[in-house]
RNA sequence: GCCGCUGUGGCGGAAUUGGCAGACGCACUUGACUCAAAAUCAAGCGGUGAACAACCGUGCCGGUUCGAGUCCGGCCAGCGGCACCA
């Protein structure tokens, strides 16, 4: 009698023999697969059962492509900056580095219970100075190549974090980390040039085999659109103002312009009868939040007394300010056609202002517009010269024929801005720049990089816009690597996002103090060919990762200008909501947290991986419930007695062994490789099942069958497969194997089973040979549903090997 | 408001190019084993029905087809992204 299976003895056993033994090496020889995570941030709660998802989809990729005949490349390390360190800092007086350490060991302990196969000599830590050193290297050479830049300019600001926020890490007007209302305050900031980047990170993006939704993210982000710059002279003055359109063709029916309040001739348009108005208006946007402003859907505006002059046929139109308009888009004014544009319909409408139709909508003019036509479809009307056109061609050639005017040109827009880099907070990357009275702004020479992180007294924010790092005055007070004269460092620190954009590159020569990487490593590892992590980063990290690459790229550091070949992002594991049994992002708040550490104890690791990828299809959310685990644990232990229960019984393979076991390896691998992995569990399960019962029915199994169903479950449920292969009487690691190949004969049936159906309902099922021709499938059809045929058969269909189907009237 | 995704039993979810809807698992019911329970094994498990007959059934309405969860048109609901980007 073979023993029970014992999770418990068995995964100790193989996580010690493992980590003497490493399975996954490097001969030299084998083609590389780089297999990234997204690093964690080294929480002080630890790991739940959500991150064991993507972790566990990995390390199952990781080790089928191990099986494969590859060199894994699989690291993993700690995106360890960032404020949950630094307001537990302030809370308690203790450094952000000794809690973090602390976390991280916590964490680190966790991820080895799930046996992931992560290569440790690769760690990364994004506070490491030795490794941060090369995060402000970057910086300096984005310096030095004038794509990290100063301004000053009204920014968001999170009035709770107490520090400036990029335009990607504002959601729906409020912080994306603490969710607090975003309002803007006028700070000096770094600034990084990313929108120089903007047509190659949105061009690249055909490159790569990521999810479309991902993608669409993106490219919306990045938002480029197609228009005209168009010059409207001011009556009566000598400047003139230019408006971005995107739709030239509706230029006639300009009835007013619009500028933004922030614009530079905002107050200067102003009469002395409109000033007062003009000036109030002008400051009582400066006053509004982004939030405000969002809700805001009523317009409001003030007229400045003043007007243009469409320059294409003359008009007169005023000139308004309202907030609808924004300062930083385009050219910060617009020409305003209410009869095609929603948001300037709803103004005329407001304010009274003309409304003229140019596009015909169903070939006539609108009486009493209720609402825009904002299609540019239809024939041009009221439009001079543009009479008769359509309005889908003129729209593509107005601007040529604007630029040829010499009334504008033609241009392209972004929405994409420029990325706020500065932080006014302790916990971060010292942004490695010298402010000298004398030569302006120096970088701290390379070879003085890492420019540490000093100890500071208070971590507390200053909420002045000013870093906590500005009070510490022997660090501030510096010489100036150019002159020497006396100098000031810059206090502002990198934002959490600086150590992600570039960490995946580190890990394959995380430890040469010479470069952020060599050559020849670059060249052999990267770059990554399978990412895995949530969806949340598709705007944040993966765009900042994508501009970080193509710089190196420039810069010659990497000959590849995209990080990351292929992206699969998990969905969430939700706790289930007690009361309405919704479901619901785990949280500590909530109360709602699965820990996997009771679930290791109880059913072992191998079970709760399984449990990790049958809970539902990996990309999809999905609810944990704790009763489940209980099924995969006992498919486990049948597996267990189908390997050990019949190791010894020496029997031949029969011609249904050999099936099972060829479409086992099919059905699997197939599934494997679409991502599929749910259903790669419960197909292990069919195939368990069917092997038990053919066990039983023929006194055994082949021992090649269990030896192939053995390395097949490896990837999935290592502990057990090892353990078994063992067993088998190997002395080898199951990981030693190569990925078993089908054979298409063998899966192949003498005979098939065919549903008949009438009207295409399915009556019986009838079994036939295989090779059966048409004819002979549908008399054997007939036969088989003779006595229920009351009708006239007017119609036989026989799709091969699908289905029967007699027409009957 | 615009864009995208998703709607299948009590629950999680299966279903190549249109071809037996509900695989696999959870929960539940019954039986075997047991003094009893647990574990295990066997059987059942969308609805109406006595039925292994028949009919109905994949969010709703309509269409294409011999045949629709799958394709097309029109809605509804939920989730996600963007949010005055001219």
């Amino acid at each position: 009698m073979s023993v029970p299976y014992n999770h418990r003895a068995i995964e100790s056993k193989w996580r010690k023999h493992w980590e003497e033994h490493p399975v996954n090496v490097n001969d030299g020889k084998k083609p590389k697969y780089y297999c990234l995570d997204m690093f964690p941030y080294p929480s002080g709660n630890g790991l739940h059962v959500g991150h064991w998802r993507g972790y566990v989809i990995s390390d199952v990729w990781s080790r089928y492509k191990m099986l494969q005949g590859y060199y894994l490349i699989h690291p993993m390390g700690w995106d360890a900056f960032g404020l949950p360190a630094e307001n537990y800092a302030i809370k308690t007086g203790q450094h952000p580095a000794i809690s973090t350490k602390k976390n991280v060991e916590n964490i680190k302990r966790q991820i080895n219970e799930i046996a992931s196969i992560y290569d440790w000599d690769m760690e990364v830590n994004t506070t490491d100075p030795d490794f941060y050193k090369w995060t402000q290297w970057i910086f300096v050479k984005m310096f030095k190549e004038g794509l990290a830049y100063e301004k000053e300019f009204p920014i968001n600001w999170c009035p709770s974090c107490k520090t400036g926020l990029a335009n990607e890490e504002v959601v729906n007007g409020v912080c994306e980390r603490c969710g607090t209302a975003v309002t803007k305050k006028n700070l000096r900031q770094w600034m990084l040039r990313i929108t120089k980047y903007a047509d190659r990170l949105l061009n690249d993006l055909d490159k790569l085999d990521w999810p479309e939704k991902v993608k669409k993210m993106q490219s919306d982000w990045i938002g480029k659109s197609y228009g005209a710059e168009v010059d409207f002279p001011v009556e009566g003055r000598e400047e003139k103002i230019t408006v971005y359109t995107t739709r030239p063709d509706t230029l006639h029916g300009a009835t007013f312009m619009v500028l933004a309040p922030e614009h530079k001739l905002a107050a200067k348009l102003a009469v002395p009868e409109t000033r007062e108005a003009v000036e109030n208006y002008i400051f009582e946007s400066s006053m509004k939040s982004n939030v405000d402003r969002m809700q805001d859907k009523e317009k409001t505006g003030v007229f400045t007394g003043s007007y243009a002059i469409n320059p294409l046929n003359g008009a007169k139109v005023p000139i308004w300010l309202s907030d609808y308009v924004l300062a930083d888009y385009g050219t910060g004014a617009i020409m305003c056609v209410p009869a095609h544009d929603d948001r300037d319909f709803a103004f005329a409408k407001k304010f009274d202002i003309p409304i003229i139709q140019v596009i015909a909508k169903d070939g006539k003019e609108i009486e009493n517009m209720t609402e825009a036509y904002t299609e540019a479809a239809g024939t041009m009307i009221n439009s001079g010269e543009w009479n008769g056109m359509e309005s889908a061609v003129l729209k593509k050639e107005a601007p040529m024929m604007i630029e040829k005017m010499g009334i504008g040109k033609k241009t392209v827009n972004f929405k994409l801005r420029d990325w706020v880099f500065s932080r006014q907070r302790y916990w971060g990357e010292p942004i490695p720049i010298v402010h000298c009275p004398k030569c302006g702004n120096v970088p701290v020479p390379e070879e003085e990089l890492p420019l540490r992180l000093p100890d500071v007294e208070s971590y507390e924010p200053t909420g002045t816009g000013e870093s906590p790092l500005a009070a510490i005055e022997d660090w501030v007070n510096c010489k100036c690597p150019v002159c020497g004269a006396d100098a000031k460092r810059e206090t502002n620190t990198m934002p959490q996002w600086a150590g992600s954009s570039w960490y995946f590159l580190r890990y394959v020569d995380s430890h040469n103090d010479k470069e952020l990487v060599s050559k020849e490593k670059a060249d052999k590892y990267l770059p990554v060919d399978m990412y895995i992590g949530g969806v949340e980063h598709a705007v944040l990290h993966l765009l900042y990762s994508r501009f970080y690459t193509k710089f190196l790229y420039d810069i010659g550091v990497v000959d590849f200008d995209e990080p990351f070949k292929k992206l699969f992002n998990q969905g969430m594991v939700c706790g289930r909501d007690k009361e309405t049994g919704a479901a619901t992002k785990m949280s500590k708040s909530l109360g709602n947290i699965v820990s996997p550490d009771d679930i290791v104890r109880d059913y072992g690791c191998d079970s709760l991986r399984l449990y990790e990828l049958f809970i539902g299809p990996p990309e999809l959310d999905s609810i944990w419930d704790d009763s489940g685990i209980e099924g995969v644990y006992r498919f486990l232990t049948r597996f267990w007695k189908l390997v050990t229960e019949n190791i010894d019984k020496n029997v031949a393979a029969t011609k249904e062994m050999l099936k099972v076991r060829h479409t086992m390896v099919h059905t699997i691998t197939q599934r494997l490789e679409s991502f599929s992995l749910n259903t790669v569990i419960s197909g292990f399960m069919e195939f368990t099942n069917k092997l038990l019962d053919l066990a039983k029915r023929e006194g055994g199994i082949d021992k090649e069958t269990l030896e192939t169903a053995v390395i097949l479950m490896a990837p999935f449920a290592p502990h057990i497969s090892e353990e078994l292969w063992e067993q088998l009487g190997y002395e080898t690691s199951v990981f030693d194997n190569q990925w078993p190949e089908h054979d298409e004969e063998a899966m192949k049936d003498d005979e098939i089973q065919v549903p008949v159906q009438i009207n295409g309902k399915t009556k019986v099922v009838i079994s036939i040979p295989a090779e059966a021709t048409k004819e002979q499938a549908l008399e054997a059809g007939r036969k088989a549903i003779a006595d229920r045929i009351t009708g006239n058969i007017v119609k036989e269909i026989y799709v091969p090997k699908k289905i029967i189907n007699f027409v009957q009237k």
